[in-house]
DNA sequence: AAAAATATGTTGGATTTCCAACACGGAGGA
DNA sequence: TCCTCCGTGTTGGAAATCCAACATATTTTT
């Protein structure tokens, strides 16, 4: 725990929060670190789950599958994301999704109830409800942006949607995303083998240029 | 105004606050109440938004319209129901979507940031805060829960997905949604002639029984 | 009650997606 | 170096979806 409290004393969370303080804090809320390998759980689908988390080095990743093994990737949840929170803050405790290390990756598990109950000390409770209100909001507005995603009807579509808004999230024409083919098709809800021939023809069609992760968008629409 | 006030205080938002603070407290946070007509705009998409609402009277729809024309159904805000309000927590401001009146319609208006900005009085800003939150996470289940049903892959899964969730959460296998044709299609992000003749199949296969807006699940599967 | 507007179901051909199979190339290990 | 594995691109037939057009209720207006 002590190694990483800088990490700790960094996330949005705690802003706000002195330093002094935050050891006192993450023993109210019985924080602890958890170092989990790659493609190991760190919730199962169907779980009770009791505790949120954020993520401190490494990659997670939301997956669902479903009866016929048409796996979805939810979600990759990069450094610094907090996950499970909107469980805890509801009185639903069941799991609908699946949490898995993408790579190695260390987590900062943590009672999120406590945050809400309201048996907190009273300086701490304020601050710490409206950073986790901002922090839900913007989750929904992420969440908000995928359904727009999927909701389109071609695989073209969502391809130049998720680029569009890649391109626009890191201010560049030109850009690496962080999915591979696989990742990106299990993100967009469609098959691969599809996807990578619609890229072809939008390489060919002079929209984008495309080499592995790398993108470059030529032209719009 | 006069006229809601036994409305408002049975708001989620407001619980735990005394029915004699609710005054004193809309008056804190600038509300008002408007009334639009059928299919008038509360919000238009791209509009600055400064203010949250939460419907009293009535139904509200958001609504997405791409380039083409295909407009998609992103969710209908039955009574009770907050909106407006991820956008105020965050700094984002521009609407992303139209909000618009599915019938006739009244709304509470408010400025959400003044329950973040901290500017309330001492009393009211936990319990709002904590209100407030619970509020979000619960929307934030419900959008992820509308993500898993447009990862499916096939009309077919996407209309048994949805009757399952509705039947789940109604609590019956027989029941009446609360959508017509075209806009449970738009819902479910398919075209409506093919979703009629897929609930058709269903209908035939014995699966389910459908007849306008009611609906029994007759077989899982 | 008649007429008009709306909602739902059906159908067939064009288009798109899925799926399985395979080709190719680069990275890493033997 | 050779070999294997993995990620990616390509292809062709099967299946699903879209789209437009129309038939048939059902509801609303006049």
């Amino acid at each position: 725990m002590q190694q990483y409290l800088e990490l700790i004393e960094g996330l949005s969370l705690f802003s706000g929060i002195s330093k002094a303080d935050i050891p006192k804090l993450l023993s109210l809320i019985n924080a602890s670190v958890v170092t989990y390998e790659k493609n190991q759980p760190i919730f199962r689908e169907g779980e009770r789950v009791e505790k949120a988390g954020i993520i401190l080095f490494g990659k997670a990743e939301l997956r669902k599958e479903d009866y016929h093994g048409n796996r979805s990737l939810l979600q990759i949840m990069p450094q610094g994301q907090m996950f499970g929170e909107a469980l805890c803050c509801t009185e639903v405790e069941i799991l609908p999704v699946g949490i898995y290390a993408a790579e190695k990756c260390t987590v900062l598990l943590f009672d999120c109830k406590q945050i809400i109950k309201g048996s907190l000390k009273n300086d701490f409770q304020p601050i710490l409800l409206k950073n986790l209100l901002i922090i839900i909001a913007q989750k929904n507005l992420n969440l908000r942006a995928k359904i727009n995603l999927l909701s389109k009807r071609t695989t073209r579509e969502k391809i130049m949607a998720y680029l569009l808004s890649e391109s626009k999230r890191i201010g560049e024409r030109e850009f690496d995303i962080p999915l591979d083919r696989q990742q990106l098709a299990d993100y967009l809800g469609v098959e691969r083998s599809a996807m990578s021939a619609e890229i072809s023809k939008l390489r060919r069609d002079g929209i984008i240029s495309a080499n592995k992760k790398h993108f470059c968008i030529i032209k719009y629409d």
